[in-house]
DNA sequence: TATGATATCCTTTTT
DNA sequence: GGATATCATA
């Protein structure tokens, strides 16, 4: 054994050695939470390197491009370069990229278009209403989702309509056409050149089934294939793994069942379940010790999921101290809620001497961040909002990336439709329909109908406005294409900001709204340098061929496949965390807050319908609870803002759950009935004016006696009373562009580029139009240009791009 | 065709 | 309540 497989193993402990050192064989590594899951993945595969398996015979597959950058990394710091050579990344990620050197055996394009969510549904709505049903019977998202079902479960539009099953649920639900749609979607993304996100793997599935060579070939190539989080793996993931394994079934599945959440989204906890029927000579290894938090959080998440029947026997423990109980709040409202919650938090945080990145608060639903939102600015307490919101929702964003679709694959009707009229430049729904419907007559695709009529006819006098029009915009994309062939990425991408009219429609406008658009664009901009720079310094490193230039279709492809949830944390990181309880999952703090603990929202109500719903939701609450390390704080408020009005709330079942040795309560979490009976609901009283006359109650409580327990020291139910101490306003959190290509190039990049002065120095005082005056913090250079992160004085911190930005000396 | 007014939908989310 | 989509109107 060489000295490097020892570090390698130096530190484990019996379980998670022995998972890592027999890699041989089927193997499946329950992993309890907080119990080194990564460290022992990452070591597998180093410790398999080190043993001389070749690093591009390991595929290892994860869910977030963000677990494969970490795990990338963490392996890096082993087992060094040779790293680089592990096929590993996203499932989607991955099988794009087989996908696109397959696509011909599949009848793709090879610079197919990933269609998005959005395009997808959109696709769907036309299909729709060309086929003359109504909505209201065929509702868009129903049917999209119907669809996407079929594919995670390897369901082709001819299996589909073939199952009587399938067919006849459809006819139940007043929706017979359903299969006819879903033939019809496929026929058309294929007519597009273009897969949605559920493609890949249905795509990928259908090459190896029906490609001999091609499985052959990956087959022979991924001898080792590792999967994380393999509870969360949909059937089509599931069948695509056995699929390459088959030959040599060197495959290593990680997991927690009771960790699997997202079943809403066609994950099967059967996948983990039965692994062991599915490879009889698997070797199962139990990761059950916690490193993570104390015994009290340990001992307190297993009695809540004790209550669940399907689970893989397992008994995590901590060896840690045993730590302080779990605290429970009951507030009257949501509102004072938040206002105990934080108000906690930041004398927790202050007291402990500890980092507002320490805490995080974690809640059920989105909406629900609102509130907390609210207090936290009010009190002046930084935070930052971990949503999954990605950048697609900007529209400039997608208008930028419709124009570079339809210059990479013309076909792509969708991104056609996006940009003809945008920004506006008078062709209007009906030409639009037309066009669709010339396309439709001729079996081709949007562009093809124009990029031909244009020449052919032009007719009456009413209509050539209209063709001059789509002339102009024929003529713009033909020579957008050409740009492409001729400059580099960034002068390509600012030749389409500008041509296309986006930057001079929103320059026109000054409102905060075009500004941040504008940043948007300049955001794109960027990380189409640093991506070409990221390439230029592989080419260096001789990592990549010399002719393989960097591309605008690969930049796509991966942009495409990712999400805000990648990006790093921009400025300062000393900040506290809100999210949802599903985004949490993998992540850790040391003080974790779940608020809204009551029933019909955690668990949330449709879930209860089921049993397996509700055993999800149990999974989630002990996800939850299993992400702190030394304290976790529950609450739940009386009534809350439902949909715009006040509704009455229990205590969720799961807090009573909790084995009561663990748990400090401020309320008795059995009773039914809230705390002082003064101000429970009489009869025919509403919410509201229950609300009213508690609210009395306690303000009189307040201004006569002082006394302390945990009064909330905010001024949620002082109405108009003057606010306390300081409440700067918080700089909005602007979801910035900050795809992973800036990370790595960022932290790569061992020689630095050299560049030519900027002009601007930091410290100067600078300028610009919509921003106003600002002052240059820090100046970074990139290979044609700087960045320049500039404090402006009513917008805050910006990150712009020198040559572009139009700044003025002060 | 662009704009303001009303209907509609509200878990969770990666890719 | 609130954001977004669709609709009626000038």
């Amino acid at each position: 054994m060489t000295t490097t497989s020892d570090k390698i193993l130096e530190g484990l402990n019996p379980a998670q050695r022995a998972a890592v050192v027999n890699y041989t064989g089927p193997s499946l590594i329950i992993a309890g939470a907080g119990s080194g899951k990564t460290r022992v993945l990452t070591s597998r595969i180093a410790y398999m390197i080190e043993q001389g398996v070749a690093p591009y015979n390991i595929l290892a597959l994860t869910f977030t491009n963000k677990a494969a950058a970490e795990m990338r990394e963490r392996i890096h710091t082993m087992v060094g370069e040779r790293s680089r050579q592990i096929r590993m990344g996203t499932f989607h990620s991955v099988f794009a990229r087989i996908l696109r050197e397959n696509a011909d055996v599949l009848g793709f394009p090879k610079e197919f278009t990933i269609y998005e969510t959005n395009d997808s549904k959109n696709l769907v709505k036309s299909i729709i209403k060309e086929r003359g049903l109504s909505d209201d019977k065929y509702k868009p998202n129903v049917v999209f989702s119907r669809i996407s079902n079929a594919k995670n479960s390897l369901i082709t539009p001819g299996a589909y309509l073939a199952n009587a099953a399938l067919v006849g649920e459809d006819r139940q639900r007043q929706m017979p056409e359903l299969g006819t749609i879903y033939a019809e979607y496929c026929r058309r993304c294929k007519q597009n050149g273009a897969m949605d996100f559920d493609d890949l793997l249905l795509q990928t599935n259908i090459l190896l089934r029906d490609a001999p060579d091609v499985l052959a070939r990956y087959q022979e190539l991924f001898q080792y294939v590792l999967v994380d989080e393999y509870q969360d793996t949909n059937y089509a993931q599931y069948i695509i793994i056995r699929r390459l394994s088959q030959l040599h079934s060197r495959v290593c599945v990680v997991g927690d069942d009771a960790q699997s959440i997202y079943s809403f989204r066609g994950a099967k906890i059967e996948n983990i379940l039965s692994f062991q029927r599915d490879y009889p000579t698997a070797q199962v290894y139990k990761l059950e010790q916690n490193y993570r938090s104390t015994q009290t959080i340990v001992d307190a998440a297993n009695s809540v999921i004790e209550h669940n029947s399907r689970r893989m026997k397992k008994r995590c423990f901590s060896e840690g101290e045993r730590g302080e109980k779990i605290r429970i709040f009951k507030a009257y409202t949501d509102r004072e809620e938040a206002d105990m919650v934080v108000t906690d938090l930041r004398d927790r945080v202050r007291e402990g001497g500890d980092e507002w990145s320490e805490a995080a608060i974690l809640y059920r639903t989105n909406n629900q961040s609102q509130a907390l939102e609210d207090v936290l600015r009010r009190k002046g307490i930084p935070y930052r909002i971990y949503k999954g919101n990605s950048f697609y929702d900007h529209k400039e964003v997608r208008d930028m990336l419709g124009y570079i679709r339809l210059i990479i694959n013309p076909r792509d009707d969708e991104a056609f439709k996006r940009v003809i009229n945008t920004p506006a430049r008078g062709i209007g729904d009906t030409t639009v329909e037309r066009i669709a419907q010339i396309a439709k007559s001729r079996n081709c695709s949007m562009w093809e109908a124009v990029d031909t009529l244009v020449e052919t006819t032009p007719t009456d006098a009413v209509e050539k406005q209209i063709v001059r029009k789509v002339t102009e915009f024929v003529a713009l994309i033909r020579s957008l294409s050409l740009s492409r062939e001729a400059m580099g990425l960034y002068d390509f991408g600012m030749e389409v900001a500008g041509r296309s009219g986006l930057l001079a429609f929103y320059r026109t406008q000054n409102t905060p709204e075009a500004a941040s658009a504008l940043d948007n664009i300049e955001e794109l901009l960027n990380s189409l340098q640093l991506f070409n720079e990221q390439c230029e310094a592989e080419i260096r490193a001789g990592e990549r061929e010399e002719f393989e230039k960097p591309s605008i279709e690969e930049w796509l492809g991966s942009i495409m496949l990712m999400t805000d949830m990648d990006a790093d944390d921009e400025d300062g990181n000393n900040k506290v965390t809100l999210m949802t309880v599903h985004s949490a999952k993998g992540l850790e703090y040391k003080y974790i807050y779940i608020v809204g603990c009551e029933e019909n929202l955690f668990p949330s109500q449709q879930a209860m319908e089921s049993m397996e719903g509700l055993e999800e939701e149990r999974r989630l609450f002990y996800v939850a609870l299993t992400r702190a390390k030394r304290r976790a704080t529950l609450s739940c408020a009386e009534m809350r803002f439902k949909w715009g009005n006040m509704e009455f709330s229990r205590p969720s079942r799961f807090l009573s759950e909790i084995d009561s040795q663990y748990i400090e309560a401020d309320f008795d979490i059995h009773s039914q009935r809230s705390r002082p009976n003064t101000t429970a609901a009489k009869d025919g009283e509403t919410a509201i004016d229950v609300l009213r006359r508690r609210f009395d109650v306690r303000y009189q409580q307040k201004s006569t006696s002082s006394q302390g327990g945990q009064n909330p020291s905010g001024s949620a139910y002082r109405l108009g009373g003057s606010e306390r101490g300081s409440s700067q306003p918080q700089p909005k959190p602007q979801p910035t562009f900050n795809p992973a290509t800036m990370r790595r190039i960022e932290t790569s990049a061992s020689g630095h580029v050299t560049s030519a002065p900027c002009g601007f120095a930091e410290g100067e005082r600078v300028e610009h139009p919509r921003f106003g005056r600002g002052t240059i913090l820090r100046i970074e250079p990139m290979a044609t240009d700087h960045k320049l992160v500039i404090a402006f004085e009513d917008f805050g911190e910006k990150t712009l791009i020198a040559r572009l930005a139009k700044l003025t000396k002060l």
